[in-house]
DNA sequence: GAGTTATATGGAGGGTGCCTCCGCTTTCAA
DNA sequence: TTGAAAGCGGAGGCACCCTCCATATAACTC
């Protein structure tokens, strides 16, 4: 028998870490600006490496997505977890959407590029889809039971549309135009 | 001096019209099986015609958007109208909301068709999103002046949401899944 | 129905992006 | 210093985009 687990024979290369370093930080840059049309030969062509290198790193379209956005996501999450000491949870919940939606409105692209190029069955998309859900549902769960909110409105219902309103909007009014969507939405959710 | 209004010499060539209809109705079958993503050589394959057929009749690729959906937007517009005579202007708007994601629901892939490939300066763009605001607009106008809608919400407001919740679902249960949020945000807005 | 002309056809071809593959280079560590 | 594992880059094959034009054909004229 060899040993159980395998320690890697070596530490990872200096240039395997600089690349991966140049590539995530030009394919942010290139989805914010050509938003999901951006080519990815135009992202390793801004990372400064060869089109195979990026694809050593990030096999797929999505692979990359996954690498450059979650983070976002990860914030996403802690906001709403910090969010659950609030004393209003109507107000934290709506607390939560805003922040979000500043958060997005600043990765223009990043929603665009994500919808049309993540299929749904994706590991980005499930880890995302699920981590989100969760999170809103302990905020929608606390409102629920201070009776403030509709009984029969799920986490999903409240992603989803937010989601969709994001992606409707594009350009410089995208913050007050979504959050006014939002607000209009959570307006006949709430109770008080 | 000239005529003022040049008559045609001829009538449209045989040819001509029939390609054309093949091409529209290739295009809507294309169109609703693959999705956004589906390419104008499979649409022109499938009518039986060349390429070049293609782009004579419709020189880019949001002209044949626009020719296959021109004739959905105006089935929407015309319901909203025949729902003007409706008596409760509440139960009007809804229906039409109703009609409006199952009409959408035959149709998979035209939003996602229209969402990915059609430039918010286009003609179709703009076409549709006139039409519609226009058609909501009186629907809107009716339930307010009846006490029963919040008096700040515009037809834009309502458009863009529902054809957010649209893009966000996909599959089998499009129709249910959009209904149920669309009746969410609704019974937010309404009063009665 | 033959000739004339306007109109339409199809697909080759040049351009671009996708992704793979593999010979060469760099880094690590013995 | 040197062997080999790890990483690199870009050529190349494929798919699709769209244009262009030699060829084909329908409509009109007599």
């Amino acid at each position: 028998m060899e040993r159980k687990t395998e320690q890697p024979r070596r530490r990872p290369r200096a240039d395997y870490l600089r690349n991966r370093e140049r590539l995530l930080t030009a394919a942010a840059e290139v989805f914010r600006t050509h938003g999901g049309q951006a080519t990815l030969e135009g992202v390793a062509k801004a990372a400064g490496v060869g089109i195979g290198t990026l694809y050593r790193h990030f096999p797929t379209r999505e692979a990359l997505f996954e690498a450059v956005y979650r983070r976002e996501i990860d914030q996403m999450v802690a906001l709403a977890e910090r969010l659950e000491g609030e004393a209003d949870p109507v107000a934290a919940l709506r607390q939560w959407v805003h922040a979000s939606i500043r958060l997005i409105a600043t990765k223009q692209g990043m929603l665009t590029a994500l919808a049309l190029a993540v299929d749904k069955s994706s590991e980005i998309y499930s880890y995302s889809y699920k981590s989100l859900t969760g999170a809103i549902a302990r905020l929608l769960t606390r409102a629920k039971e201070a009776g403030r909110m509709r009984e029969d409105v799920t986490p999903e219902d409240l992603l989803l549309t937010l989601i969709g309103m994001c992606l409707v909007r594009t350009g410089p009014e995208f913050e007050d135009d979504v959050t006014r969507l939002a607000d209009l939405f959570l307006d006949g959710l709430t109770r008080g």
